[in-house]
DNA sequence: CTGTTAGCGCCTTCAT
DNA sequence: ATGAAGGCGCTAACAG
C-alpha cells in the first residue's frame, strides 16, 4: 500500500497527531519538530489521503459547479471565474485546504441537475454553485428547493449564479438583469426607427427566456406598440436555432427589419441565415445578440448586444461559495446588462408604417 | 449528524453489511430484503458518505481533467467530451459508482499542473486526463513523468489528450497530427500561389507550437522554399496576440500575402488587425486558423483552417480513462487534421516573384 | 508543545 | 443470503 501518516510519524520520530498538525498548520508545533516532519514527508513522498481526512474532519475540499454545457462559452466563462477564486498559488505552496471544483454538465436537464446535487451531497461538497437559468416548472422548483435545503442542512453552502432566487430556499444569489438588457436592446432598435421586429426566444419555460421576453415586451408597451404583432419564435440556445428561427421569422413576416436573438450564439445563426438569403446586415435587417461573448465583437458586422459581466459574477459567486466575501444585503446581487451598440444595427432602410 | 448506513440498517431490520451490499449491488441479496432496505433509504433520505466509502474501499469516483483554461473553447470542447463519457443517466438511476470530473485550470503553468496532480493524488482520483499541449522543458518533463508515475503506481489511470506521448511514462495517449495539419495549411496556400507567408506561432517551448511550426517548415522545404524568409512571430494563443502579431508581421514584410495563425482564436485577431489596416481578406491577405472551433465558420470571411476532432478525442480519452475501451496498439491514437478550405484564403492578387 | 485515545462511516473478509 | 467484526487513514478532544 501507499505511505500513510503513521509511516511519516515513525520516520520523523513523532506521533501521527503531530504530523497531522504540521500538515494542516492550524496548530502550534515546534520549529525543530516541524522541519523534521516535513523532511520525512519529502523523503517518503507522502501525499495526504483526501477521503480519510474528509471523513475524519467531516469536511471536504470539493466544490460543485453545475452548468448546462461547459462547451458553451456562456457557462465556460462563469465556471472559469468561479474556479479562479479557488485556484492554488502557482508555486504550489500551502496545499492544505485547497478547494477543487467539480464541474457538472447537466445538459439543461432538470433530472440530471437533481442527480448531480445528490452526487455532490454524497461527496459532502463544501459548496455548490448553480449557474445559468433554470426550468420553470413547479414540480422541479420544489424538488430543487428540497434538495438544496438538504444540502444546506448538511453544511454545504449553496450559491446561485445567473439565475433568479429560488422560491423555497434562501441561497445566496448573483443574478443578471435580463429584463433590463432585453429592454435596452429593444429600445435601441425602436429608437433607430424599427417597427417590425422579430424576436427569437430561447427554450420555453426557462427563467432567462421569460425575463428577456418580458423586457422586450415592456419596451414595446412603453413605446405604445404593445398591440403590434409581436413576432416570436422559440428555439434552443444554439446556432442552428438561430438559423432556422430566422428563416421562420422571415417566412411569417418578410418585411421585418430587425431580429433580436436569444443570445449571441443564436445571433450568429441568424446572421448566417440572412446572408444565405441575400439580405444585408444591417442595411436590410438589423440583428442583436445577448451576453456579449468574446466572439461578438469579431462577428461581421460586429454584433450589437448587451454585456453580461459573466466573469465578475462567476468570481463573486466563487467567493460567496467559499465564504470569503460578505453576502449582499438581502442575499441577492444583481448585475446590470450594458448595451453594446455595434455595427449589426442601423436605421431601417424602409421605415415602418 | 446526518443519516448513516447504520440508521438505514436499523430501520430496515438488517445489518449494515446488507445495506451496503444492496447499495453497491455487487452481491446477491434477497429481493424481499432488498426492497425493504431501499424503502428505508427513501424514508430516511439517506445519501452515501462518499469519503467514507472511498476510504474503506480504497477507490474514488473522481476523475481529474487538467486544462489550460476552460474558458477557451479548445479545452472546453475536449473537457465536455471527456465528461460526457461519464455523465449519469438523465433519470438518475444507478448512481453507484458514478464518476465525477474535477476540471482543473492550470492556466498553462507547469507548476500548477504539478500542483493539481498532487491534489488529485490526494483525492485518490480514479483517473487523470491531461489535455492540450505541454511545455517542453526537460526539468518539467521529468517532474511530470515522476508525478504521473506515482499516480499510476497508486492505481490512477493516466490519459493524455491532445499532446504527444510523454517520454518517461507510458500513459495512454490520444493526440492530434499537428504537423500534418500545419503542413496541409501551408501546402494549400502555396498551391494558391502564395510565396510570402507570415507565420504567427504560439508560445515558445510548447509541443503544439513546435509541431505546427515543423509541419509548416516541412511544406516549405518540399516546395523548395526552405531558404525563403520564414517570417515567424511568437505569441500567446489568444486574440490579442493575433492582432499584435499581424501588425508586427506586416511591419517586417509589408508585401506578405498570407498569414498562418497559431489557431482560430489568433486568426480572429489577425483578421481584426488586417481590417483595421484597410486590408481585405482574402484579396489582399489570406488568413488561416487551426482547430476549426465552432466560430470559425461564422467568421467573415469564413476561416480556412484544419479541423481537429476535439470532441471525438475527448470522448475517446474519457473512455480510456474509465477503462471502457481497449487501448490503441502502442498506446497512442493519433487523429488526423482535415483541411477546411473556406473563404479566407484565395490566390494572391499580386503573385510573388 | 506533543502523545494517547477514540471514533468518523463504510466495506469486506470470515463465519453462519 | 445474511451478520459480526476489524480496519481503511486521519482528526480531534483530552491529557500531560
Amino acid at each position: 500500500m501507499s505511505v500513510t501518516l503513521a509511516d511519516v510519524a515513525a520516520r520523523a520520530g513523532v506521533s501521527a497527531a503531530t504530523v497531522s498538525r504540521v500538515l494542516n498548520g492550524n496548530y502550534p508545533v515546534a520549529g525543530e519538530t516541524r522541519s523534521r516532519v516535513l523532511r520525512a514527508v519529502e523523503e517518503l513522498e507522502y501525499v495526504v489521503n483526501g477521503p480519510a481526512s474528509a471523513l475524519a474532519a467531516a469536511t471536504s475540499d470539493l466544490v460543485g459547479v453545475l452548468v448546462n454545457d461547459i462547451a458553451d462559452p456562456f457557462f465556460a466563462v462563469m465556471a472559469s471565474a468561479v474556479q479562479s477564486e479557488m485556484s492554488p498559488a502557482a508555486d504550489g505552496s500551502g496545499l492544505s485546504g485547497q478547494k477543487m471544483a467539480i464541474i457538472c454538465n447537466t445538459g439543461g436537464s432538470p433530472e440530471r441537475e437533481l442527480t448531480y446535487l445528490t452526487l455532490l451531497q454524497r461527496q459532502r461538497a463544501a459548496a455548490v454553485v448553480l449557474t445559468g437559468g433554470t426550468v420553470e416548472d413547479p414540480a422541479h422548483t420544489e424538488a430543487l428547493a428540497t434538495r438544496l435545503r438538504r444540502l444546506s442542512d448538511a453544511g454545504t453552502r449553496v450559491v446561485l449564479c445567473g439565475r433568479p432566487p429560488l422560491p423555497g430556499h434562501d441561497a445566496l444569489t448573483v443574478t443578471f438583469d435580463n429584463r433590463g438588457g432585453a429592454r435596452r436592446l429593444t429600445e435601441h432598435l425602436l429608437s433607430l426607427g424599427h417597427r417590425r421586429l422579430g424576436y427569437l426566444a430561447g427554450p420555453t419555460a426557462r427563467t432567462t427566456t421569460r425575463h428577456r421576453l418580458e423586457g422586450h415586451h415592456a419596451a414595446l408597451s412603453e413605446a405604445g406598440l404593445a398591440g403590434e404583432a409581436t413576432l416570436t419564435v422559440h428555439g434552443a440556445y444554439d446556432r442552428a436555432s438561430g438559423y432556422d428561427g430566422a428563416l421562420e421569422l422571415l417566412r411569417r413576416e418578410p418585411r421585418l427589419t430587425a431580429i433580436l436573438a436569444a443570445n449571441d450564439t443564436v445571433a450568429l445563426g441568424v446572421c448566417a441565415a440572412l446572408r444565405d438569403r441575400g439580405l444585408r446586415i444591417p442595411q436590410d435587417v438589423s440583428v442583436t445578440g445577448f451576453d456579449d461573448l468574446p466572439f461578438a465583437v469579431d462577428a461581421t458586422p460586429a454584433l450589437t448586444t448587451v454585456r453580461l459581466p459573466l466573469a465578475d459574477a462567476g468570481a463573486r459567486a466563487g467567493r460567496l461559495a467559499l465564504d470569503r466575501e460578505t453576502p449582499p444585503v438581502g442575499g441577492v446581487a444583481t448585475y446590470h446588462a450594458d448595451l453594446m451598440a455595434r455595427a449589426s444595427t442601423a436605421p431601417p432602410s424602409r421605415p415602418g408604417p
